[in-house]
DNA sequence: TGATCATATGAGCAAGCATTCATATGTATG
DNA sequence: CATACATATGAATGCTTGCTCATATGATCA
């Protein structure tokens, strides 16, 4: 609830009108926001990023992203829940591997873009 | 530091290593990670879906968004710092626009994914 | 110059979140 | 059945973050 509004004439009613037509609805972008959430922290994406490759067990992921079992663990829980993931069992080992294929398209994506920044100017972070 | 390290044993190596040999380099995955981070907010998220279709000014933003205008400004430092917006200044107004085409893909991507997992059963959200 | 409007910014706060530690579950194996 | 190992989970914690409120900056206009 905004306290804080402008007044009614320092907006741009052409342009908002124009801006609305193409957008998305409320649940497209809700939904868009939370699944990109997903990779949004540097674990989730090594984890993601190392199951571009192929199906890995939770050790693999640990190891090969320096975080403990539990750490790991807590966030293939993340990732099942926003069924980014898949797992199966196998003897004493669960398997995750990626459920979906935007996942890949929207990591390459980002990547990507990231190289093609970097040379022009780092981003400022701070 | 992972106290909580898996027997060196419980690994599979083959699979880690495959996993290793696409992976892309540590920036690259946290400079990405950083950067999918401003999608990953339902209001960023609208902002941005707005930018999509035509330059609009603060209180424009405020508008669309239903937010004040003080958070619009805050958020409005996000998307700047990370270089996702630019702005230009006329009269009284700041009119932003996006500065980045692979923004638009993020997007695309990110709604196309939600739009196709929706019907065959909602993501659960914890 | 003083008033007004658009925008930016700082402090404070409450909620969210990633990790750790301890422990539980569940599967194989002796 | 007991032990060992792989994984999951709960509680606690400290850091991050998105918002509000109050105020500062910066531009226009009378």
């Amino acid at each position: 609830m905004p306290e804080d509004l402008c007044s009614a004439e320092s907006t741009h009613p052409e342009l908002i009108e124009k801006a609305k037509q193409g957008m998305p609805d409320d649940l497209d972008l809700d939904d868009a926001s939370y699944l990109v959430k997903v990779l949004a922290d540097p674990t989730r994406m090594r984890m993601i990023a190392a199951l571009l490759a192929s199906e890995l067990c939770v050790c693999d992921l640990a190891d090969l992203t320096g975080m403990s079992q539990s750490a790991i663990s807590h966030q293939l829980r993340v990732l099942r829940q926003s069924r980014v993931v898949k797992y199966r069992r196998e003897g004493k080992n669960t398997f995750y591997s990626l459920d979906d294929e935007h996942i890949r398209l929207l990591v390459a994506t980002a990547i990507a873009h990231v190289r093609e920044m970097r040379p022009h100017g780092q981003e400022e972070r701070g």
